[in-house]
DNA sequence: AATAACTTCATGAATTTTTAATGACAAACC
DNA sequence: GGTTTGTCATTAAAAATTCATGAAGTTATT
């Protein structure tokens, strides 16, 4: 699965901490920001809407378990998932921090290895829909989950073979496709078609989206012009 | 909030844990099943279908983590929550638990006070989303509890099949679900059908609900339009 | 430098292939 | 026995591909 759409947010007053957590987290591919205490955390929260929350229980100024008690009363919150940083162990806090509403723990001194699984088990159980990319360039919008295309505001839907096209151009804006490239990577190596079926395609394509996106480079073949 | 309605399914191989974690339970108001090894534990799951299942990792003739391999296997336990009773607090353990499809571990020597706030808490979030299971979209309502569909005011029941698939596909308005994914979610991973069978199903929802509702992405899939 | 010969791509239209909708019916399940 | 679920053959639609033609750009030749 691919976890490049899981937002993830950090709250914590160490800043090592927070860099730690992030570089790996982000090496797993989550998309992370962070927070260093409480009140921005539920700022930071409101305004990204992420799926997770990884908060520390102890904090200067506001402690977590009041930061969650806040972010539970937010609605647009609702599905996002908290898990606890905490050094203390004992039972009191640990009941005290799930009537907060919090959904896991994880104890201090943190194994990377552990946060990370049960942040990939909680994900799962509450994502169980994977989630595709969406590449956005100029007025642009392509949206695999959807399977539509946005420009400038307006909603169209492409067949499989031109959405595909259309998707690889424009994954890597200006760079130059091969008609050999193409081939191999929107209809794959084993199938032979005639070699003005691309041309076909980009024609497709243009007529929808218009002329100026999509470039012919003559003798090389197509680019996505940002 | 009452706990009257949660069946709780208790496997451990020792009698005497299965007599203290239930007595502790019950008193809380659960209903509490056991069972004392891994194969009566999938027969009991698979006929009472629990909303937690906490089980011991080691027992004799089947593991915990096999067991719950193979409870996750199965359609009807979807939405069931498991928790790992385990001595070893290792990384390892912990890990290949998740991965296994558990929800959450509880370390022994059991402190009930513990266990009990952790059901508690899996529950609620679970009942989070129990609650959503009345999805609003457009001018549909599906609501699951009284499994009936609203449309403009009329209220009408679909058979399983179509009201799982409908819920499916508005659960995640506009998202383009595969045949493939809509066969696991909606089938399971171990019935094979026809692939002809989504559409019919897809017609005769759309004979009680209309056409503008679910769109057909040739070659990709199906989508709920909002 | 002019232009013929050649190459490459755009375009319109036709054709083939793929994919889904539909109708009719059979099996399984209450 | 009626509802639900699934199969299958047929039909319809959409998508993919090909082809013919013309335009634009390159190269070679003089």
């Amino acid at each position: 699965m691919d976890y490049n759409n899981f937002r993830i947010l950090l709250v914590d007053d160490e800043v090592d901490i927070l860099e730690f957590l992030g570089y790996n987290l982000r090496k797993e591919g989550f998309q992370v920001s962070t927070a260093n205490n409480g009140q921005s955390a539920i700022e930071k929260a409101q305004k990204e809407i992420p799926h997770l929350i990884i908060m520390d229980v102890m904090m200067p100024e506001m402690d977590g378990i009041t930061a969650v008690k806040e972010i539970r009363k937010i609605t647009a919150l609702n599905e996002t998932l908290i898990v606890f940083l905490t050094a203390r162990a004992e039972d009191h806090s640990q009941i005290s921090g799930f009537e907060a509403g919090a959904d896991d723990y994880v104890t201090k001194p943190i194994k990377i290895k552990v946060l990370v699984s049960r942040v990939i088990a909680l994900l799962k159980r509450s994502l169980r829909t994977d989630i595709k990319s969406v590449i956005e360039v100029n007025n642009l919008i392509i949206d695999e989950n959807r399977y539509v295309i946005i420009k400038e505001g307006n909603e169209m839907t492409l067949p499989k073979k031109e959405f595909k096209l259309l998707k690889l151009l424009a994954s890597s804006p200006n760079k130059v496709f091969s008609r050999d490239e193409i081939f191999s990577r929107v209809w794959g190596d084993d199938v032979i078609v005639g070699n003005r079926t691309i041309d076909v395609h980009v024609r497709k394509i243009r007529e929808k989206i218009g002329l100026e996106n999509i470039k012919t480079i003559k003798g090389v073949g197509y680019k996505f012009d940002a």
